[in-house]
DNA sequence: GCTTAGATTTAACAAAAGTCAAATGTGCGG
DNA sequence: CCGCACATTTGACTTTTGTTAAATCTAAGC
């Protein structure tokens, strides 16, 4: 594999501290990809045969049926694409495409889980990361069955808020028409929401948003520290 | 432990062909229970320090915030929780409740996590079993993000039937709050989307149910069966 | 600077689901 | 058998969100 990725392969919390072996048979099994825009790297549906890691760029996830779709997960640099497929040897039930290029590195699944019958401590790394994804979920689905729209974007400013370190101006890191589908509303609903949200101190200029008041946010979206933190 | 659960615990598929020094040390650390019906047995928020197995009866989990509850999951003999929080040693994102009696069997999560470093057959099981669950979280959210309420209540008549072999009548399993909830729905909400449901074939009796046309059910609610059906 | 395709916003309206309140059903203890 | 407590259903109404269409805005090329 190209040499440009084997340095960042080895930092990845899913190949921390696996034996050297290991780490040799994956890097010399899998491939470097430069993916640009727009493009569909993984089909829901269809049999999954590489694990993906994320280098650069951001990966979305989502679920579509005939008559609409929905962003379902927002993966970057570090994150592994489609963990529990490739384990668990089934179909992807998500799809993954590209927004904005994404550099990325492809193991083949069959490899991956032979490794990960070898190497206990890869197999502990990916229980690791899909008991966190698992939790993932579990909050997400919080956020959707306990929460209205606007709590939703709210919520979603504050993690955000939180990200960059407390700065109470913000750039959406995405087309708004995404943040609408992974927060579950259209973007004309989002629209609404952020004129909704001007009460509490949001202005919004573009993709630049002014925060006057995070905790009148923390509270209107009812977080609750200990569950909506991220894991440590 | 109890004999009663010893049978039991090695037919449970996360403990399926472990070591028996590992078999062992589970079952001599772990204590059988009956928990007696609307019990909490875990609560959001707190760190989690047992497994547990469920042999008998309903267990609910469910997320709240202090506006509102909503149901998640809903746990039958064979089923564990919550392994995510056991295996990521952290706080539980879900409170457990039982509906009506349950036996269960309760693992100290501290001995779990060391048989987990110590047989890597145990640790297999557990990842499987995380990427299980995480894929039923996606199937759930995607049936929350993609379906409207008449077309939830549409699909989970589906699973019903087929869970059933096919019978033309079921019988609900679990009063009707409680899958008006599961489904994200207000009771009066499910009693409406029953009555949509009349139309495809959908008569209702307390809580029995007939279904005349289950295709039609299908098509109603966009069930991919690639993508709907459990895994292997 | 101008044009244009695409993204976002706004407005008017429609559909879906929640709320509140009353009616009806159901099962259990007395 | 009665009556109470609770679950479910029904109806009227409200709120939230989606839909459609038009108005703006924005950025990339020309």
């Amino acid at each position: 594999m190209a040499s440009e990725a084997t340095q960042y392969i080895g930092d990845l919390t899913l190949i921390k501290g696996v034996s050297a072996d290991t780490r040799h048979k994956l890097l010399n099994g899998s491939s470097f990809e430069i993916v640009r825009p727009d493009t569909t790297i993984v089909s829901e549906g269809y049999h999954l045969d590489h694990l993906h890691f994320v280098l650069d760029g951001v990966v979305e996830l989502s679920a579509s049926t005939s008559e609409s779709r929905t962003v379902i997960s927002l993966l970057h640099a570090g994150d592994t694409f489609i963990l529990s497929a490739v384990v668990n040897d089934a179909v992807a039930l998500l799809s993954a495409r590209s927004l904005g290029r994404v550099e990325m590195v492809r193991v083949p699944a069959g490899l991956f889980r032979r490794c990960l019958r070898r190497d206990p401590k890869l197999l502990h790394n990916v229980s690791v990361a899909l008991g966190g994804g698992y939790r993932n979920m579990v909050r997400y689905l919080r956020d959707h069955k306990l929460r209205t729209a606007d709590q939703r974007l709210a919520a979603y400013l504050v993690r955000l808020l939180k990200a960059h370190g407390g700065a109470p101006e913000v750039t959406l890191p995405l087309r708004k028409h995404v943040i609408a589908s992974f927060l579950g509303m259209k973007p004309e609903s989002l629209s609404r929401a952020f004129a909704g949200l001007h009460a509490l101190g949001v202005s919004v200029d573009g993709d630049r948003i002014t925060i006057t008041d995070p905790e009148a946010l923390e509270r209107f979206a009812n977080i609750d520290t200990k569950l909506d933190g991220a894991d440590a």
